[in-house]
DNA sequence: CGGGGGTTTGAAAAATCTCAAATCTAGTGG
DNA sequence: CCACTAGATTTGAGATTTTTCAAACCCCCG
């Protein structure tokens, strides 16, 4: 199982070994559970998610909720509690989730005695923080369009590098009101953007699957650009599955 | 100069000496420099503030500007470079920044050889994605008064960390614009929206000086908490200055 | 004293949100 | 196989927030 970690170190040789030893349990998740939850213990583990969605969300004081980032398969999901002492935020699942916990200090213990495994740590972690900054821009100053296009090409991409998705469109498994959370809008709002962005011709929908009709203007209405994904870091290192 | 590192590894022995060891050159940027360029080609080290501010921003394919952080002395302004190929932002000097580049191959060396080192390292980069997350919330799920006076609170808490600021009050630097570009607003918005905290007896302002009036109700307006800051990691290893 | 940026102000325009109701859809239990 | 229900998607219309555009002011600087 866990022995796809393997895959996503940029220059591993035999470190797979080390990966594969380490102690780690699966486990399950059902739809809306708490993979985290804010402000919780401390778990003595960081885990990985091996199939499913999952989300990051913080929540307000006046009760809105701000989704933060968006997980699938490959992902740590809590790289954080790795050397932080306390979860500023929650994770849910969004669908079923497998997901791997592995010992903290197990792995804490890898990256210092792995230098390779340490750096794909590093790289991983540079690369949310990546990712995190493109949201604030797009939460911050893209009108609603733009938003939820940008989402939409980041969503795709990612599934894709993922090899979760094909050319074809994808599905996405939220819900119009997690989509609002997650780009800073409501869900009507959302509703009518997607709306406005199927009759550009850009999107085709049938529930939640979307379907790309122009890729490349999709992009260019999202005024998407790959680049903050470093997809392409030291060849496919990265969360490639 | 560089010696000032040596205070925000949580638990140095003496690594400092390793840390001061560290080839470098100190750097000084005026006003309006950039420090780092986006998509500009991969330095070969690492730069870290000694004294001034700069803020990290990207640009919308409008042209809009959004701010993604604020740096002060202490911070490391782009440890993305330490593991990721292209610049996916840029840096800009918001007053007069000394700032020491260091080796950046030496500085991964130093990662691997002083695991306490790295640690510091991995936790300052940890805490800087929980910002960026908690900027996310920020700009997507907050009105205008709470995102100012959000902004104010955690560059408040920020500067009294590193020691910039008294209980009284502080600089901030930027022009009206600026705070703008950070928050997601137009600048004549956060111009009434300050007018507006001033007339609430929130904050008192003199050009760009801010003095708290009222502390506790400001960070309650701003639906402030210090969590995501995680200024109490292993007792003040980050940022001390 | 003349600029040039930055700050204020006003008023109208635009984007987004609210509230509410109508529709749909998948799942449940008869 | 069908009625029924809860949650999700749509749609409409008015209310709000924020943006735009423009002009007036201010203050520091040379």
């Amino acid at each position: 199982m866990a022995r796809r970690l393997r895959s996503r170190a940029d220059l591993d040789d035999e470190d797979c070994r080390a990966i594969i030893a380490l102690p780690h349990a699966v486990r399950v998740y059902e739809a809306p559970a708490y993979i985290i939850r804010e402000g919780g213990p401390p778990t003595s583990y960081c885990t990985l998610i091996l199939s499913g969605l999952a989300f990051r969300q913080k929540v307000t004081l006046t009760g809105a909720r701000q989704i933060v980032s968006i997980h699938m398969a490959g992902d740590f999901i809590d790289l954080q509690h790795l050397f932080l002492k306390r979860a500023d935020h929650s994770v849910q699942a969004l669908s079923r989730v497998e997901a791997v916990d592995i010992e903290r200090s197990a792995l804490r213990q890898l990256i210092i005695d792995r230098p390779a495994v340490g750096r794909a740590m590093w790289t991983d972690a540079l690369i949310e923080g990546s990712v995190f900054r493109e949201w604030v821009v797009n939460v911050g100053r893209r009108d609603a369009k733009t938003r939820v296009a940008h989402l939409l090409c980041e969503f795709a991409l990612r599934m894709q590098a993922a090899g979760l998705a094909n050319g074809e469109g994808f599905e996405l498994p939220m819900t119009q009101e997690q989509i609002g959370d997650a780009v800073g809008l409501t869900s009507v709002h959302v509703n009518r953007t997607l709306k406005l962005l199927a009759a550009e011709g850009l999107i085709e929908r049938d529930k939640r699957f979307v379907k790309y009709r122009d890729w490349q203007r999709l992009q260019h209405v999202g005024d998407f650009t790959s680049l903050y994904l470093h997809l392409d870091q030291a060849g496919g290192e990265q969360k490639t599955l």
